[in-house]
RNA sequence: GGAGAGAUGGCUGAGUGGUCGAAAGCGAUCGCCUGCUAAGCGAUUGUACGCCGUAAAGGUGUACCGCGGGUUCAAAUCCCGCUCUCUCCGCCA
């Protein structure tokens, strides 16, 4: 969320930022409630320092044995209308909270202006698309081929968009995951967390998935707790609520986990194969940092990322997501798009932002400064690192084979057992 | 699932209605002292929000003793509900 005194001192500024966003409002709502706020505030304060005094006084003479009924009747009085003003404050707290809650970060000023995906520049493209000597596949006939994928069964087991991997297929995608968690933790200097896949609500809206988002999330039944879309979520929550000390920043976590998204609103797209499922693995990388130096780490961050595709030789490029693109919490996201030759496309396998202090605000994460001793928010960042079914897709479709086998990419042999290649049946 | 105990500041821990934002100890910071280290002495030591105010500062008010309600002129303290932690039993990978 934003600092409310930013948007009171800065109103003009951020209807204007969320103009770019695409997203019109009207701020007068919001300043209204602000200055009522105040204004109860003041009084209701006013008038606990009133009991205040009076109640220290009644205190002292009663303990002198003097009457005072006149001032306890008086002070019950006041004590009503605390009370009144009290409910009210809470009232409109809540609808201003309401109101914050669902408004944006602030785009940085680096972000390009847009208005669709088509409008993000691309800041980098690597690798040589492979040349085919027949046409290339999509992964889903190349993963019914060779009976490694059975979206059929899947289905039938839970429903649409849900996948079961067979035989080297599994086991290639536990080979992706763990081939990107031992780069991240042993070349990278992340820290593995395996954290809990159901979250509850506070989780959820310090991160920014709730309010606004419900409807994209699972929801468990008979307790209030979410299925996580990300591990972020866990993750971000490690220290939520802590006030960590300087000198241990930045951190880096990097964890697996599984990821569940209703996908509300999407129906229609991507219905074939793996890219859009209810339920996918990934490999999440989270930051926390100073602010000075988040947009270093962000940089850094998505160069993790993007290694991982170098290490598997999968072409791939890098955009910065112009203000359109940008999810609800990010102040800037890069997403780095695997090439699919069988798609003839690049499609997203990773994304990777910085909230700035979006996220910590929600949460409660601060450091202090050890100049200064002042508390400050820290910036939190993340980004895939990657998607592990979506780095299935790509190791299919860019390593096919003419004879319809797949070759293992020689980053990911350790993994799989010294097994070079998924072989074309019969 | 059943029974019981507990939750207080960075930590330990006192506090059963007003003098408690909270004793004491530890830790930390600053200063003094000391040939060095240790010890000793003194001071300081939370956060949020509002208001006044500044170049920075600072001042002031309110709230916060797990969370939410209630009683009362007045709640860390009494009452109700919830959450979490621990112990025992049951169940379980």
């Amino acid at each position: 969320m934003l600092d409310i005194k930013f948007i009171r001192q800065n109103t003009e500024l951020v209807r204007k930022k969320m103009l770019e966003r695409g997203q019109e409002m009207d701020m007068s709502p919001f300043l209204n409630l602000d200055t009522r706020r105040r204004d109860i505030l003041q009084d209701v304060e006013k008038l606990r320092n009133d009991r205040n005094t009076v109640s220290k006084d009644i205190g002292e003479k009663k303990k002198k044995k003097e009457d005072a009924s006149e001032q306890i009747a008086r002070m019950g009085e006041v004590s009503a209308r605390i009370k009144s003003l009290d409910d009210e404050l809470k009232k409109v707290e809540e609808e201003l909270n309401a109101m914050i809650m669902v408004i944006p970060n602030i785009p940085h000023e680096s972000v390009e202006y847009g208005t669709s995906s088509e409008d993000n520049p691309v800041i980098r493209v690597w690798g040589e698309k492979p040349r085919f000597s027949f046409a290339p596949k999509p992964h889903w006939d190349i993963g019914e081929d060779l009976k490694i994928l059975d979206f059929e069964r899947g289905a039938k087991i839970t429903g649409a968009r849900f996948t079961l991997y067979m035989g080297l297929g599994a086991m290639l995608e536990r080979a992706i995951i763990n081939f990107m968690l031992d780069l991240h933790i042993f070349d990278h200097g992340y820290t593995e967390v395996l954290a809990p896949f159901m979250v509850n609500r506070e989780s959820m809206t310090a991160t920014g998935q709730l309010p606004k988002f419900e409807a994209d999330l699972f929801r468990v039944d008979q307790v209030d707790y979410f299925l996580i879309p990300t591990a972020e979520v866990p993750v971000t929550n490690i220290h939520r609520d802590e006030i960590l000390s300087e000198k241990d920043l930045p951190i880096y976590y990097v964890s697996y986990s599984p990821c569940f998204r209703a996908e509300a609103g999407s129906y229609g797209k991507d219905t074939r194969g793996l890219i859009r499922q209810h339920q996918f693995n990934k490999v999440e990388m989270v930051k926390f940092s100073r602010p000075e130096t988040s947009y270093d780490e962000l940089e850094k961050l998505t160069a993790n990322a993007e290694e991982v595709l170098q290490r598997l030789n999968i072409p791939y490029r890098t955009v910065s997501l112009c203000t359109a693109d940008l999810g609800f919490s990010s102040a800037k996201t890069y997403d780095v798009e695997a090439w699919l030759p069988g798609q003839d496309a690049y499609r997203e396998i990773s994304s990777c932002s910085n909230f700035e202090d979006f996220q910590s605000r929600r949460a409660a994460i601060r450091f202090r400064r050890e100049e200064t001793g002042k508390l400050d928010f820290v910036h939190t960042l993340n980004g895939s690192g990657l998607a592990a079914g979506r780095t299935v897709v790509a190791v299919l479709e860019n390593y096919q084979q003419a004879d319809g086998s797949v070759v293992i990419p020689e980053a990911l042999r350790l993994y799989m057992k010294g097994i070079d290649r998924i072989p074309a049946i019969g």
